[in-house]
DNA sequence: GCCGGCCTTTCACTGAGTGAAATAGACGCT
DNA sequence: AGCGTCTATTTCACTCAGTGAAAGGCCGGC
């Protein structure tokens, strides 16, 4: 083969399903195979059997989707559709008696992926996506994830540049690194406006049968009638009771993040 | 090679992803490769690729399960998450006015799929799990996706045997045939303990910006206390406002399912 | 000790996968 | 009609990624 030698037919395989990103959820054939640096003729075939598959999907517009059956495959991810089944009834709760924002995440490498969100239609808009990515280092959730993370994760966060999202937001190692020890102290984390400026959030560890963090809850709410202190202890009970039904199921045990 | 030819790569990587059902989210490899039919190294190398890249996960218990970042790509999916986001605010409302169990579903070949379920807490209890599947014939959501279906869909339903799940479930293709032809003419359909004998559901079709029926949404009740004839206009507006969101939005056109 | 599961590595073979090039359709512009 | 640019599919000869039988390693149970 002429290609560069090394990749695999999976890894290409993959890399058309990297492809798709929620700015971009619908791709004709040749960005799609632009983005996967694949010749064309080669991503026509890959996606030809993906597409008879059901992991793609082929519209009137003849651009390509995500595919249902891709979808029902990855519901069946415990820390995906599992956590969220498991979270939901408390994550109502929480809503009910407070009618902010609850949102949960689990840490993915650097990185946090909300799997569930509960958006008031009165509380503060939040510009988070169910499935979507966000920084460690800013969020309420992120800060626990990292908080309780591996070392060498935490040590991947701190050396890297931290963005800034807003005047607030941590961007100093040694001030995070301090940040992430009072979570651990407190048992909880408090973002204040280190998002956006008229928002704060207060989020609570998860943890598996193994005592492990695998996930984080929170709250979101507007900053000027926002009481940490308040909302800490209400969060956190969220996140035992939601620790609790993880310890009886889940599968069995914690894959490793 | 000596395996019999025929066999992509691709087509393994699939089955693999395959393998994984709700019944058994959790495999060690030799399950793996016993339900994809593959050889064990064969099997033992296409998993390690998909472990590096996300789309499984290896637990401490060295059993597989699907991995968070196929759930992240799934959620890309427009008939899947896309869909169900656009739901939710509507489906909501539907629950704040009755209280009881709220479904979407769409058609997936020859069975359904569900999208999205509120299950309030004091409502009937149904079996059914977001992201599982289920025939079209007996449900409330599955008459409608099969009235609507395209004819070679129906035929094919109406040509196989269709499975009882109670003494009322329809198993006579004249009989269903009727049905649905009552469904189109009516624009809504009731679902009488034909699934179970305490349940009657009643639904009606979501439709895509080109009219097309897309998927269904129904109320599950208990059925001592059901008047199908008063809760059909409220579940058909409430497909008639999801159909309206679908218009606008929907990432574009449908892809044909 | 020995067997039954697990899983990974070795090694020589070979056809599935390959991509440049050619083909062909679909649009927009002049 | 003619040209340019975008799409996507098909052809064809080459070759290396993928292969699986067999061997090796690692637990626990008896």
């Amino acid at each position: 083969m002429d290609a560069q030698p090394g990749r695999s037919v999976t890894s290409k395989v993959l890399a058309l399903l990297d492809a798709f990103t929620p700015a971009g959820p619908a791709l004709t054939l040749s960005e799609l195979a632009r983005r996967a640096e694949l010749p064309l003729p080669t991503a026509s075939r890959r996606v030809a059997e993906l597409v008879a598959w059901g992991a793609l999907e082929r519209g009137d517009d003849g651009r390509y989707r995500i595919g249902l059956r891709l979808w029902e495959v990855g519901s069946l991810a415990p820390r995906g559709l599992g956590l969220r089944e498991l979270a939901l009834p408390t994550m109502e709760d929480l809503y009910e008696v407070t009618h902010e924002n609850v949102q949960l995440a689990v840490r993915q490498d650097v990185e946090l992926v909300f799997i569930e969100r509960i958006a008031g239609r009165h509380a503060v808009p939040v510009l988070t996506r169910v499935g979507g990515r966000f920084a460690l280092h800013a969020t309420g959730v992120g800060l626990v994830l990292l908080a309780y993370a591996p070392t060498e994760i935490q040590e991947q966060v701190l050396t890297a540049p931290l963005e800034r999202y807003t005047e607030l937001t941590i961007t100093d190692p040694g001030r995070l690194r301090r940040a992430l020890a009072e979570v651990r102290r407190t048992g909880y984390a408090v973002s204040d406006r280190q998002v956006t400026m008229d928002a704060l959030s207060v989020a609570a560890p998860i943890c598996g049968p193994e005592g492990a963090v695998v996930a984080a809850i929170s709250l979101v709410v507007a900053q000027h009638r926002a009481d940490p202190v308040a909302l800490a202890p209400l969060v956190q009970a969220a996140g035992r009771t939601i620790s609790r039904s993880l310890g009886t199921s889940y599968g069995s045990r914690r894959p490793s993040g």
